[in-house]
DNA sequence: TATGAATGAGACTTCATTCAT
DNA sequence: GATGAATGAAGTCTCATTCAT
């Protein structure tokens, strides 16, 4: 529950031997970050996990289940900890979205391989897997989702907000913001963002009369 | 200088037969919009051109020369046409903003795999690709920038704004919005968010006291 | 230390099969023999090796790498054993010299494509290969060197002999003589021609007054 | 007759616009010469000699016949110059070799891009390419037989010379020392090396008793 | 004659996946 | 479970040759 490790997801099944199933991923983070999803051979993840190829095969479907599994420990981890905070400002709409920039930058900014990953490299989806995708995206929406109506129903959030649009300009911007970080190199601290971020979020542009 | 055709901008040669070029840039968008730049065999690109495979080698210089060809002419027109629209609006930085709005759905709202393209299938480039790309996108950064100088200094935006942060909330917003469109079939009008996701970059999501 | 096998040097790794290695290098001096380097796909070797054709790249670097190393392993193979000869004919240059003849047209003699391979095909090889080539020939091209210089200090040889010069004729004659060879169909014993080769080496066209 | 240039020997259909005939030859055999027959596409030698692709079509009736022809062009001269210059030493075998390894030096060591061609690239032929460059080749081994006979005749060389051997070492060392000279950049002047080349042809190795 | 755009066969090479050990 | 050698389909790109102009 405490989203930092990649274990507790697992089904029963799954868990026998989840040392290798845990360091396929780490090195399909690594490998395919570092060099996208399709000049990331099996052979080299594999390499990086310290097993055989064959042994990737007993662990995943295929290399698209890699992808989409990374996905889901990812986004599991982002509700697993984002859910936990916003249990302690409960009912707070504001803070709530302060907390879920947070966590999004202190996820990806302890790991651009797994920004790099989840921002740039998980776009080279065919059409079947962005179902998948959506799918699996659908929880981390829905906080998003349970914060802004918070926010309108307490009265902090305007009440002619779009909710959809809210939505995409939260997940929006966050999500330009890490890519830039990552494509310009990662060099300054992401959490030095989190305030800008949240104040271009809640306060716009406009200057107030 | 109109900006919507794609003949300015010549990349290999000036070839007396731009048809072929244009068409082998329209089968790309399409082909590589709809199945990903890997899954986008030339071959396939060809065919859909109605020209043999070698042919498309005699206009581009190999595969990546035409995705950043297709963006270079994407970015041209979008500039161009944006630039257009604010010269009528000098000095509103408000106006300017929507208008850049507007523009951008309508681009990408009349052409599916344009925008497929552009959002979702251009990541799938190396590092090196990327520095290409940059410099490539560069003019229309500016104009964002520009807009939002325009604002602060007209006192309609903040004075604390941060800029490079706005710029990705406008770029980010805009960006998520069309994705969001095209990942769910391109079922509604695009133009039917320009309102609403003008409202809440400039208004933000607080409620105003 | 036999030189008879292609077993001692090994150029991608130290695999344990190196049954295949063998195969293909076979396959492809044949091959490559017979219709050249460049009338020698891949394929086509792979097949007469009884591979597939990936498998060829398991064991070489890429088509280069096999010309190279049906090089090296020829040359190798000459070196050990000429010089296992020379060893029981210690500082007798004019039998030194009759047995350099004798192992290279028995090398040669035995293996036909062999001879194709490397008195025709190995000179369509571009510019940086040659380098290569250069280094791996030079140990044989030493040893016909350590003959003539044997040979004119032992007084066998004349004094004002041009070492450079004598050892392009060595080499240009043998060359020659294997060439003339093959291109007439390989129909003799060359074993036949080592006496007379012998003797127009050492003796020359004149008549001795 | 003088063999300088490659107009002489065409018939009189082929003399229409020979001047494109020759450029193409030339460009080719430049080219050739530098990149390799399988690097040296037919675009390139037509843009070095000012025609377009197709314009080669019509004086050449494929690419092999290019290598042929150049090869014609280049016996055909070596053949006229030799011839002329024996003429003059009539019945003197020793002196017709020197000049047939100065006439052979002249022409090679003045066009390393046509010693590069004839000794390297031009091995990079098939087997039925080979029967048709015998058969060009044939009037030039006829003149070394013919000077060999001549020396063995007129006793200035031994009668025990096998006549098909010697003219392989005659040829063998001239092609191994223009060999040697191209590949190590030609940096010397061939012609430097007539007189120890033929004294080795003559003399041989042995310090005469 | 001359052109050069167009063709398409075919080359080299990579890599996801399988399977005997 | 684990291995990694082997496979072969598929991709990118080149280039000799043709043909309409």
């Amino acid at each position: 529950m405490n989203g930092y490790s990649f274990i507790e997801v697992r089904t029963i099944a799954q868990k026998k031997n989840n040392e290798k199933y845990e360091a396929i991923l780490r090195a399909a983070v690594k490998v395919i970050g570092q060099a996208g999803y399709h000049n990331a051979p099996i052979s080299k993840i594999a390499r990086e996990a310290g097993v055989a190829d064959g042994t990737v095969y007993l662990y995943f479907k295929n290399k698209e289940d890699i992808l989409i599994s990374i996905l889901r420990e990812t986004i599991g981890t982002l509700v697993d900890r984002i859910s936990g905070e916003l249990r302690s400002v409960e009912g707070d709409a504001a803070e709530s979205l302060k907390r879920l920039i947070t966590v999004y930058f202190e996820i990806f900014g302890v790991n651009p391989d797994l920004a790099m990953f989840t921002q740039v490299h998980l776009r080279q989806s065919n059409a079947e897997m962005r179902k998948q995708i959506g799918d699996i995206i659908r929880p981390y929406y829905q906080i998003i989702d349970n914060i802004i109506l918070m926010g309108i129903e307490s009265g902090v959030f305007r009440q002619s907000t779009d909710k959809r649009i809210a939505r995409r300009m939260i997940f929006g911007t966050m999500d330009e913001t890490v890519t830039a970080w990552i494509l310009t190199g990662a060099k300054y601290e992401l959490q030095s963002l989190v305030l800008p971020v949240y104040d271009v979020m809640v306060g716009g542009l406009c200057a107030k009369p």
